[in-house]
DNA sequence: GGTTTGAATGTAAACGCTTACATTTATAAA
DNA sequence: TTTATAAATGTAAGCGTTTACATTCAAACC
C-alpha cells in the first residue's frame, strides 16, 4: 500500500492537517514546516490520494466528453479534433478528461465527474440525469431545442453559403449537390441552405442535379456518376461533406472529366483528405479544435462558478479554395 | 445535494449496510427488502456515489490511455483507432476511460486510475511512478527495452516485407523508398527492413533511390519529384507511411506519370486516405482497433488479478492491394 | 416447544483526505 | 515585561460508501 497522510504526519512530526495544508495551500504553512513535510513525503514517496481528496472536497476535477452520435466515435476526424481541443484546455487546467461514446452513459456512475461536454446529438433523457445531479453541461456542435445550455456551434449556413457562392462566382450556373445521409440535422441544414442560396441567385435546381448518398466513397462515386453521365451535366458539384466530394472527384476522374475545367468539386469539413487529392479539394473549414477548446473553457468557467456572458458561441467557418474549383 | 445512502436507509427502514448490499450484491438480501430499498431509492432519485465507492473499495474502475508521442495526439488516425478499441472494451466492462497526451501525466493524480495503457514511447521515468503505486501497466505499439510489461505490438518487419515483396512480385527491380522522419524507432525499422528485403532478393539500393522526408504531403511531394525526375528513375516507390506515399502519388500525377504503369506506389498504415486517392493506394493495414481492444483486455485481465499467459502480443499486418500497384 | 442452523440484517470501523474551530506560538505594540 | 494581535498548527468531525463481525430471524429438526 502506498503511504498516507498519516505516515507523513508521523515522520515529519506535524499534524495531518498541516501536511494537508503543505500540499494544497502551501502559503499557509511556515517555510520550515513545509520543508520538513516535503522531505518526509519525499522519503516515503507520498502523493495525496486523489480519491480521498475528491471525497473530502466534493469535487473530482474530472470532466467527460461524450460523443453522442449513433455510429460514430473518436475515429471521426471532426470529433477527434474537438476532443483534441478539449484535451489541451483540460490538461492546462489540470483537469482529467474522460472520453466515451455514449447513449446511456448518463445512467451509470454519473457522479464521478464535475461536468460533461456533450458532442453530437444528446437527448433530453440523457441530460436530465445530469441536471438533477447538478453536473455541469456544455453542448458542442449541437443545439438542444427548448434549452439554453452553454454551447458551441458552427455556423453551417454561412459555411454552405460560402461554398455555393464561391462556385457561382467562378461562373457556374449548373450546380449539383450530393446530399448526405449521415447526421440528419446537419444534412438537412446543408441541403436547405444550398437550395436557398441557389434560389437567391435565380439559379434552378433540377431534380436530376440532386442525389442523396451514404457517407462513403463508393456510394458517393456511384451517385456522382449518375449525375455526371446525364445529358447537360452540371459544371460543379457540392458534396455534403469531404468524403462525398471525394467520391465525386473519383467519379469525374474515372469518367475522364478534367477537374476543375469540366467539373468543379467542393466539399465540406476540410478534412485531411482534401490536401491528399489531386487536384486538391476545396472545402469549408470548421476549426473543430477551437470548438473543443472553447467548450472546455466554458466548462471550466461553469465549474468555477461563473455564469458565462452568453450561452451560445458560434464558430465561423472558412472557405478554403484549392485546385478542385 | 444528492441524496445519500443514509436517506435511503431512513426511508426504507433498513440499515445502510443493507442498502449498500441491495445495490452491489443483490442476491444477499431478501427479495422483499430489496424491493423496499429500490422503491425508496427511486423516490429519492438515489444513486450510489461513485467516489465514495472508490474510496471504500480501494479501486476506481478507471483506466487511462496515454498517448506518449511528442507532437502527436488523438488526431493521429492510428492512435484514434487504438483509443476506439480501448473504448469498446472498457465500455463493455463498465470501466471509465481517461485519455491524455502525456509526458508528465504520471507525476500528478496518479492514484486516480487502476491502470494505464501507454501508447507510443513511454520512458522509464514515466513508468516508475506507476510501478511504485502498483498501478497496472500495459504498453501498446511500443516495447520498453529491458522490461517485460504486458504489451501489444505490430509486426512491422513482416508488414514492410509484404509491401516490398509485393512490388518485387509485380516485376519491379528498381524500387525507391521515401523514408520518414517521424517516430524514430518506426522509421528505422521500416527503412532497415526495406533494405534487407531488397538485399535478400539481390536488388540494388542506389542512394539516389532513397530520400528522407517529413511526414507531410508537400515535403513528400518534393522529395518524390527529385527521385522521379532523375535519369533511370525507379519503377516503384515505397512510402514510409501513407502520407508520404500520397505525396509520391501527387508528384507522379503532376509529372504526368501513369500510376501504376509508369510508377507504382505503396504506403504503410492503410489510413482512410488510401481509398480516397485515384488510383487507390495500396498499403499495409495494421488493425489498430484490435490492438486497442487487446491491450484493454490485457489490462482488465491484470486488474482482475490474472497473470496473462504471455506478455508480448503481436498483431500481424495485412497487405491491401489496390490500384496504385 | 426447544434447539440448531443458515440466512438476513444491523453495528460500527475503516477508507484518506479537508477544514471549521480551538489552541498554541510568534510578532508587535505598549 | 505584559498584552494584544496575527499567524501557524492541532483536533476532530465530516465526506458516502463497504464490510468484518455481531446479532436477530426464520425454518427445520428433534
Amino acid at each position: 500500500m502506498a503511504h498516507t497522510i498519516k505516515d507523513v504526519s508521523r515522520l515529519s512530526g506535524v499534524s495531518t492537517a498541516t501536511v494537508s495544508r503543505a500540499f494544497s495551500n502551501p502559503e499557509s504553512v511556515r517555510e520550515a514546516t513545509r520543508a520538513k513535510v516535503m522531505e518526509a513525503a519525499r522519503i516515503l514517496d507520498y502523493q495525496p490520494n486523489a480519491i480521498a481528496q475528491s471525497m473530502a472536497r466534493q469535487t473530482t476535477e474530472h470532466i467527460a466528453f461524450l460523443i453522442c452520435k449513433h455510429d460514430s466515435s473518436i475515429l471521426d476526424e471532426f470529433y477527434a479534433g474537438i476532443c483534441d481541443g478539449i484535451m489541451r484546455v483540460t490538461k492546462d487546467a489540470d483537469y482529467r478528461l474522460l472520453v466515451s461514446t455514449a447513449d446511456d452513459w448518463g445512467s451509470t456512475r454519473r457522479n464521478q465527474v464535475d461536468g460533461v461536454i456533450l458532442g453530437g446529438s444528446a437527448t433530453v433523457g440523457m441530460i436530465s440525469g445530469y441536471v438533477r445531479q447538478n453536473t455541469k453541461i456544455v453542448l458542442v456542435n449541437h443545439e438542444l431545442g427548448g434549452f439554453d445550455f452553454p454551447r458551441v456551434v458552427s455556423d453551417e449556413q454561412t459555411g454552405v453559403r460560402m461554398a455555393v457562392e464561391h462556385l457561382i462566382s467562378r461562373g457556374h450556373r449548373k450546380i449539383a449537390m450530393l446530399a448526405g445521409r449521415f447526421s440528419p440535422y446537419i444534412c438537412e441544414v446543408r441541403f436547405n441552405t444550398f437550395c436557398s442560396v441557389l434560389k437567391e441567385h435565380g439559379l434552378p435546381i433540377p431534380d436530376r442535379y440532386v442525389r442523396i448518398c451514404d457517407p462513403n466513397i463508393p456510394d458517393a462515386e456511384r451517385q456522382a456518376e449518375r449525375i455526371l453521365i446525364q445529358q447537360d451535366p452540371p459544371t460543379a458539384i457540392f458534396g455534403a461533406n469531404d468524403v462525398i466530394a471525394t467520391g465525386a472527384m473519383k467519379a469525374a476522374i474515372r469518367l475522364g472529366r478534367k477537374i476543375p475545367d469540366d467539373v468543379a468539386v467542393i466539399g465540406y469539413d476540410d478534412s485531411r483528405v482534401c490536401e491528399a487529392l489531386e487536384p486538391e479539394l476545396s472545402s469549408v473549414h470548421t476549426d473543430c479544435t477551437r470548438m473543443g477548446e472553447l467548450s472546455a473553457k466554458l466548462m471550466l468557467d461553469l465549474l468555477s462558478g461563473n455564469k458565462p456572458e452568453k450561452n451560445r458561441f458560434v464558430i465561423e467557418p472558412k472557405l478554403v479554395i484549392r485546385g478542385s474549383t
